[in-house]
DNA sequence: TAACCGTATTAATATTATTGATACAGTTAA
DNA sequence: TTAACTGTATCAATAATATTAATACGGTTA
């Protein structure tokens, strides 16, 4: 089921996560299916079962697969998978506020920005009827 | 004029752009001003000319200094630079937060991102006393 | 108890980031 | 031209971090 490539670049766990992530966003692993052990995995790779468990690590932070201490790591409900979009949004979102100090805006000011409704921020899904028919 | 903190984890070259970013921005350091050359800077920090280099050339890459080569560096005129820059972070800053609130991040959330302290942000190593900062 | 599960801690190692040593090239004035 | 400045490029030494592994620990189940 999973292939190492040590011709990648990637480090081993970053592979095992990759993989995983496909299988079960594909559907291929559905929902409550249980991964194999971190060290059955590790076994039949050839590698530390330190390599798997982190990589399942990082799949359970991401929201992929959940964990039942002693039983097993199973796959998760993944219809939302927010999860990993929005660690990949808060990176983004300090990155974007440390660039913003260096231009002299405070995070105060940023509070401020945040505070502010925006022009169609009224919670867009009330049908106006009056409205300008656009759309 | 510059100031190292061997104590900061931040490496010697960010320190430095740091310092003059600030120096250049609060107007210390005004446009065309000549910058210390590489090798006088780096001997008055008794630090590697190279590190300096780095630091100036990363601030030339922002924008805050130019160079002309054989003759020295001089600041930039970032009068316009950093107003344009403040409206174009401003739109980014906004549109991340709209994307966010699509993903379900609150902006009372958001709020509490900004609010944690970072490693390595305190500023204000800098001795401003109110001089021009002449040298 | 035994045989499985995941987890935490620490160390060895590989990779990358940072700084330094040194040589090269452009500008200016004597 | 030379001499004394300027920035720049290349490579090596080292510091810092990321990655993987060795090992021991605690929970679950039959």
């Amino acid at each position: 089921m999973i292939v190492l490539d040590y011709r990648d670049r990637r480090p081993l766990y970053e592979q095992i996560t990759g993989r995983f992530q496909e299988l079960i966003v594909k559907g291929i692993l559905p929902k409550d299916t249980q991964m194999p052990s971190v060290r059955s995995q590790a076994m039949q790779l050839s590698i530390n079962p330190n390599t798997i468990q982190r990589a399942y690590s990082e799949l359970e932070r991401e929201g992929y697969i959940y964990t039942i201490k002693g039983r097993g790591s199973f796959v998760a409900d993944i219809s939302g998978l927010l999860g990993e979009r929005r660690e990949e949004w808060k990176k983004q979102f300090m990155a974007l506020v440390e660039e913003g100090q260096l231009l002299g805006i405070s995070r105060q000011e940023m509070g401020r920005l945040l505070a502010l409704p925006e022009p169609g921020d009224m919670e867009g899904k009330i049908e106006d009827k009056g409205g300008d028919g656009s759309d």
